[in-house]
DNA sequence: AATACTATCGAAAACGTTTTCGAAATTACC
DNA sequence: GGTAATTTCGAAAACGTTTTCGATAGTATT
């Protein structure tokens, strides 16, 4: 069994293919008789546009790129979840690369995509992406392009983004707000903003309230894992047991810390509370249930596709487009690692 | 800016359009001086092949499509990372959709692949896949085809699975080493085949160490979820309070159980001995933590990739392509919820 | 010097679609 | 009956690449 073409649609109903291609495309100067027939055969044949044809012709392929850290975390693959749903919705297919944190594959895998001619690009970045030639050239070749999450500001894009800062601050002030008076802060590595953000937030709610700011007292994540939370666990009581509360850049740490602290028996919440950050499944599962800040994953793949929509269309119909900034709202889930009496 | 093309690099250097190809292409018959030229200058325009224009002539696109149930799940985010990594080392890309458990969205998204014209097709089926036509169509146009993790034996393709009912027994024969003599199995849905395998393998295992079957003592998720836990372990202890052993489907199931046996201060293992499956990564963090088998996701993606490649080269060269099944090795872990005296 | 061979190149077709533009045929209008 | 307007169609170009096959020129062989 060989393609079936519009040609072949062509010759065994004896008209020409232009007219075959309007008749499926339902252009006006076709007459009803010929169409009806046309779309007939059609279907009778299973006929299916070739889309490398059409991509060539069209110059789009309805298919776009995804470039993420890493697709085993829980955020990130609800964040995809969203983005292919939404994708899919408008006719978008997505083809997804991992960078794995590392700068040298996020480069490689942006000159992929553009390689590929993809209609366009969603990105969060690489926790050691300091270097922005890359993305330079994507913006160069006016390719759509969104950012979301891990993002830069350095980069005239389209983004979407939780207010991090904001989002911190609600949840050191939570835990003040439970009566703790010394707290701890374990952070993200040195250069995604969003760690930055967190950071600046848990700095201005202690200031906000009185609370002397201590540098000893902030603790820098490397790798951002369960270990490293229970390590830092380890750190805070030893070298600071009068410590009463913490919050922690993201859940998975802060059940690391809750494991520490279940070990050693020191009671949460009462000697201290623990707060987390994107409200991760297990973080409802484990003893005690993760105080956390609810970050809406699902969400942010819907606007990112949805901003890059946008900007697709304004590119195909060469209007101008300005970038624009959506921001997700979050909101303080109170469970009982800060449920003190 | 426009776009850099053979036209243009030809042109410039008053030569034609297929001699710059050939020596883009390391063709032989094209002298060393005149490809040097055309590198020279296709290096200094950074000039890339529109792939449109390559795939339509080529008539294959070098991506491949990928269909799951879903993407936020440990253990297909796994699978992804391995396939995305496989793919990416020969040059191929990822298209990834995901079926949500739905056999009309399975169906759907084996058309957009189809007519998307990927070079093959890799899928874990859907837990209600009982109809098999949008399959045998994959299999008509011949399209390169694996099936992966889950599988339908009914269907004539490459397959990588594990051996579910050897790792099952494995497991129950744990449990009943531990000392267990009632066991109960939590079991997933009706139809997907390791679900069955799985409970082959429970059952075989309870016969051959001469302990009667019951019927009773299966109970049979719908969903697969932690809240499911919970209630089946629940229903267990009222409906069966001397079982001293239970077999779950899943981890995350398990899991579920484990969180109701705490809060019920039942003790686990010495009760009741659990034992889960596919060594999540949350399994050795929850307490007490929890035994499971160990089930090889990445290295699924790696191999499911590997049979793919190899019926596509078969495929583009017209060679006769034998099926071929991979079955990957499984391992007991053994941790504290199955660790009795 | 005629022949055979090699090295180097390019014309042209092909992949299958979309879209412009003009031609032909039909209908409407005065 | 003549012109104008409308309807319906198709030729052809274009998208950019790959590859076949033939042509030309130069070199080697008798």
């Amino acid at each position: 069994m060989r393609e079936i073409t519009l040609k072949e649609i062509a010759e065994t109903l004896g008209i020409s293919i232009t007219t075959v291609s309007k008749a499926l495309k339902n252009y006006p100067d076709v007459s009803e008789k010929t169409r009806k027939s046309v779309i007939a055969l059609a279907e009778k044949l299973q006929y299916t546009p070739n889309s490398f044809a059409v991509n060539l012709r069209t110059k789009e392929s309805k298919t776009i790129g995804l470039i993420i850290p890493e697709v085993v975390h829980h955020f990130f693959s609800n964040v995809i979840n969203g983005i292919i749903a939404q994708a899919e919705k408008n006719g978008y297919l997505v083809i997804i690369l991992q960078s794995n944190e590392s700068l040298e594959l996020e480069k490689k895998q942006v000159e992929l995509l553009i390689n590929k001619r993809v209609d366009g690009i969603l990105m969060s970045l690489s926790n050691d992406s300091n270097d922005e030639n890359h993305i330079k050239e994507i913006l160069n070749r006016k390719i759509p392009f969104v950012q979301f999450d891990k993002i830069s500001k350095l980069i005239p894009s389209s983004k979407v983004i939780i207010n991090d800062q904001r989002a911190a601050m609600d949840a050191v002030q939570h835990l003040i707000n439970k009566g703790c008076k010394k707290i701890a802060h374990i952070r993200g590595p040195i250069n995604p903003q969003n760690a930055i953000d967190r950071f600046l937030g848990y700095k201005k709610t202690l200031e906000k309230n009185d609370i002397p700011f201590d540098s000893k007292l902030v603790y820098t994540c490397t790798h951002v894992t369960f270990e490293e939370g229970v390590e830092f666990a380890k750190q805070i009581i030893e070298e600071h047991p009068d410590v009463d509360g913490i919050f922690v850049i993201t859940d998975l740490v802060a059940v690391g810390v809750l494991a520490h602290f279940n070990e050693k028996n020191i009671p949460v919440p009462n000697q201290i509370a623990v707060i987390g950050f994107s409200n991760w499944f297990m973080s409802q599962v484990i003893n005690p249930k993760l105080s956390t800040v609810d970050q809406p994953s699902y969400e942010m793949g819907v606007a990112a596709f949805n901003l890059l929509l946008e900007e697709m269309i304004c590119h195909k119909d060469a209007l101008p487009f300005k970038p624009r900034t959506v921001e997700l709202g979050t909101n303080i889930i109170e469970r009982e690692s800060t449920l003190r009496k």
